[in-house]
RNA sequence: CGAGCGGACUGCGCGGUCGCGGCGUGACGUAUGCGCACGAUGAGGAAAGUCCGGGCAUCGCAGGGCAGGACGCCUGAUAACGUCAGGUGGGGGCGACCCCAAGGAAAGUGCAACAGAAAUAGACCGCCUGUCUCCGCACUCGUGCGAAGGCAAGUAAGGAUGGAAAGGCGAGGUAAGAGCUCACCGACGGGACGGUAACGCCCCGUGCCAUGUAAACCCCGUCCGAUGCAAGUUUGGGACUUUUUCAUAUAGGGUUGCCCGCCCGAGAAAGUCCGUGAAUAACGCUUGAGCCCGUCGGUGACGGCGGGAGUAGAUAAAUGACCGCGCUCGACAGAACCCGGCUUAUAGGUCCGCUCGUAUU
RNA sequence: GCGCCGUUAGCUCAAUUGGAUAGAGCGUUGGUCUACGGAACCAAAGGCUAGGGAUUCGAGUUCCUUACGGCGCA
């Protein structure tokens, strides 16, 4: 999970400037083609406190690694919306329809 | 039973499958960095706010002065504290109990609006005495009484204010009054006794030198060098070119905010090449004034001795998903160098001690 | 992680050494003017000074504490 982690500053800017951003009820992904498969996660203050921030993140990270064996590389920022309440049905469906309908889950795999 | 006060503790539990962080082991794989397998382990009472105090690190270390800051009843505890413990004084509550930045206003300066006669100091009204002028009444005819006004002296009783009005209240006293005198209370001064002390209590004396504010400046006493793990240490990173800033001592830079004193000869920027990367890697980084139990000393905070258990250490940052069971149906909330406190947030539950009221015995 | 500021009317800002009724502009509402509107003029409303406590006779101002917002440090 650790080397799947995106960490440099130019890379994040870099997604923000070409990225295609992909929109669902729970969250917006933004994405490039990449010779690798790198993942971020995106949650400001306005979704809370540390405790409520730490869950949102685990719980999309949770998601998303249930793709990871399937998805051709690229570079991906998971940025949540602001809600009432965040379950993990809800981010995985909506990250499998995104990924499904952007073509970038290999199903030769 | 109802209402309440104080203290201590707890902070969903159990089982499975997949996954995450660092750690250990490996007759494993790759070719030194990781992967794989197995094993044990992995957020809090506040981890929070950053309000105090330390450890630790670097700079200064020949220090000195000024400025600045903090604290402030007493005694003790402690590495230290603005914390804690025990007491003193004051305030609140019927009570259990709770609260208090609680030194100095007679070292000096400032401020006290409005109201009020007057605001830190006095005489506007008033009261009273003497005298003069004028008026009225009475009669024994120049005296008495009454009223008004002027002048002089006395006084601080009373005067709608105000947070505060020159000790309070009562009695005597007086022309009217006044600590002028007296009793009680208060204040101040001195002494004896008790207490380590803050202070308490008793006796004697003084008619009483006099408001509040120091979370206004200030004075007195005690303490404080500065910066903070983005501190700091080590490795890689070197080569070439160009530009620029000053200087051989009245400059420039460093040293704590400033001054004295002390130290130093180079420093900065841009571009190109090598390089995965420099917002990097490793160290600092977790055993610490720590925790639990017993015992001894102490009213207690705490200390001495003996025994025991003891792996969070990340770096865009680790605890999640799904399923089953139970119940009271789960609050506030996530380590980032480490400790001691304070403050704030907190569903529900447990235990101990105590107070008041009602009823019964 | 560390350090430092701010919060006053719907908005932008004042308020002297603590002194009484917290002020100004824009906006809002009503009126005058106009055939109607704008502009102009006149008037009014609107504030628990971020919350709580303390000091003081008296607090927007001083002190403590909490909340929110903002800035700086590689």
């Amino acid at each position: 999970m650790r080397c799947l982690r995106l960490k440099k500053q130019k890379e994040i800017t870099g997604l923000h400037r070409s990225g295609k951003r992909v929109y669902a009820p729970s969250l917006t992904v933004i994405y490039v083609p990449s010779d690798r498969l790198k993942m971020a996660v995106c949650v400001g203050k306005k979704h809370g406190k540390s405790v409520q921030r730490n869950r949102i993140k685990r719980l999309l990270r949770a998601a998303f690694s249930r793709y990871v064996p399937y998805l051709s590389p690229c570079c991906v920022l998971l940025i949540p919306h602001v809600s009432e309440t965040y379950t993990f049905a809800a981010f995985h469906r909506d990250i499998g329809k995104i990924l499904g309908r952007e073509k970038l889950i290999d199903h030769s795999a």
